[in-house]
DNA sequence: TCTTGACCTAGAGTTAACTCTAGATAATAA
DNA sequence: TTATTATCTAGAGTTAACTCTAGGTCAAGA
């Protein structure tokens, strides 16, 4: 697959792929006559990354976690903490964007309440 | 209360309290010769901000809003519709951000069985 | 009286994560 | 053959949201 049709599949742009490349999230990308070629791995590799950016996190996680992965068996047990590590850090922004979701909740109750009162 | 009371109170530096004021997310904050001294309104303000940016939204956003607050009660009506598009960002992003703790947990449980197969 | 410490301002610097530019090559359509 | 289009690289530029610096004021304690 080529960059564009990659770039295209996940909304994510040309430029951005090479720079993840460039730092080291996606490696081994294979090349026809120069030209990046990505795999089924490389891909899988994009909708992990994908996914955990939209979650927030870190480039400097996502580049850890790639370097152990590339560092073969023995980084599992590392693997598996950093991942947790992570989790904790979403399961606290789940909850405050709860917060946040309910305080917006009030306000827009108030406001739909003031609106009527002043006939607006 | 003083700049360096507040910044304790909410974790949240001198520089940013400060920076607020300067772009107009926290306004009228009266001064003892020259020396801000919050107000209980200050606070909230400082509160709802605080608020929104553990969720991630944009001073862009709240500033719009602290605008629309100025201006007065012809704002409400669009002050609601600002806070309910927000509401759909906070409610996606919850979304997303579930998502990524699925493929976090089955990323973790799949490294809990790999490193019991391998005695790690 | 001196100096220490908290505060002030304007504006420069930093960081993460892109995004763009310039200049080059290579395949493809007219 | 020529022109267009997609790709490539290295490195510069951008943006949001701070964070720091330099130089200044002012009140309180030794």
């Amino acid at each position: 697959m080529t960059i564009s049709e990659v770039s295209v599949k996940y909304g994510i742009s040309i430029d951005t792929l090479r720079y993840y490349e460039k730092i080291g999230l996606i490696r081994d990308v294979k090349r026809k006559n120069g030209i990046r070629n990505y795999d089924a791995l490389n891909l899988r590799t994009i909708e992990f990354i994908l996914c955990m950016r939209k979650a927030g996190l870190s480039l400097e996680f996502l580049k850890e976690y790639m370097d152990l992965y590339a560092a073969g068996d023995e980084t599992i047990v590392k693997r598996k903490e950093l991942l947790i590590k992570q989790r904790k850090i979403i399961i606290n922004k789940i909850s405050d964007l709860q917060s946040s979701l309910n305080l917006l909740n009030y306000k827009i109750d108030n406001y739909e309440k003031l609106a009527e009162e002043k006939g607006l």
